[in-house]
DNA sequence: CTTTTCTCCTGTATGC
DNA sequence: TGCATACAGGAGAAAA
């Protein structure tokens, strides 16, 4: 699934092969991927028709291209990949995908930019931009801990007041933005913390360390992520490429555990699968609320 | 107000 | 073989 590090991939060629180009045509298929558009699809490519790409930017999962309309006016337009979206580019006799929901042809008649969706999490939306170029529609989602902006010391104080899972409070994008449910257990197992333990049962430097390893293990990821990275092709394919192997307790119930050999275990959180290790992640007595 | 649950979607894997 | 069901899960709406 795509988060922190698969999303800067796809920034990143983005930025390498979509910036600075001219939008001639936007063609958005079916009602699902603009649905956040309440103008419709065919107002959103009308919208976008012109428009140049100046800058691509992200915070935590969320993508957005920085536009500048002919008249000199700014805008963003979102993209969220949610769990299966992809953003691809291509020559323009490529087949289409199954799965495909937006097409942007640019005005150079080079490579297409296409969004493909199988399972429609995901989306696009114009939005109005901050001074710093933020769209207003996600100025919720906190600073992710890449960002100048993150204040470790701030969210280990507002986790710290809490009395919400830590893990909860890992995937809580209004907090620290950027962690999914893979690196909110691999940061869990590597700070030896178990993901049901109260925030305001740990202690500020164990908060802190949780927050540590979760940048740790996204900029490991990231830099696994470079390396998959083709000309012609956004690499998306997060959860099935090359980190699975560096995966220490996500998707590995019953493997021996790599710090002491106890089988990993899986255990239902939030109505998703959480993998720990029993031994080094021990269970709290008095589960909290779930 | 805060916190938790529900819902959206479809391909793949599993069970009978 | 075929059909039914579980599962994957980000984020916002709805409910508690």
């Amino acid at each position: 699934m795509p988060e922190l590090p698969e999303v800067e991939v796809v920034r990143r060629g983005l930025a390498d092969h979509v910036a600075g180009r001219t939008i001639e045509r936007a063609d958005f298929h079916g009602t699902r991927v603009a649905r956040r558009h309440l103008a419709g699809p065919e107002d959103l490519g009308a919208r976008l028709a012109g428009n140049r790409v100046e800058r691509v930017c992200r915070r935590g999962k969320y993508l957005w291209l920085v536009l500048s309309e002919p008249g000199g006016d700014r805008q963003g337009l979102i993209a969220h990949l949610g769990m299966s979206g992809q953003l691809l580019v291509e020559e323009p006799d490529a087949p289409d995908e199954k799965h495909l929901h937006a097409r942007f042809v640019f005005a150079d008649g080079g490579p297409e930019l296409r969004f493909v969706d199988q399972r429609t999490f995901g989306g696009m939306a114009l939005a109005e931009l901050t001074p710093d170029d933020v769209p207003e529609t996600i100025a919720h989602i906190a600073p992710d801990p890449f960002e100048a902006a993150f204040d470790q010391a701030a969210v280990v104080k507002r986790m710290k007041g809490k009395d919400v899972a830590v893990k909860r409070a890992l995937l809580d994008q209004t907090l620290v933005a950027g962690i999914g449910n893979i690196y909110a257990d691999e940061a869990l197992w590597r700070a030896q913390v178990h993901g049901s333990r109260p925030c305001s049962a740990l202690t500020k430097p164990t908060l802190s360390r949780v927050l540590d390893h979760a940048r740790e293990v996204m900029a490991a990821a990231l830099v696994a992520g470079g390396t998959s990275f083709d000309s012609l092709y956004v690499n998306v394919n997060g959860a099935s490429g090359y980190f699975d192997r560096s995966l220490h307790a996500y998707g590995r119930e019953g493997e021996p555990c790599d710090r002491c050999g106890t089988p990993i275990r899986r255990e239902a959180f939030m109505n998703r699968s959480s993998f720990s290790c029993p031994r080094c992640q021990p269970r709290p007595r008095h589960v909290p609320a779930r």
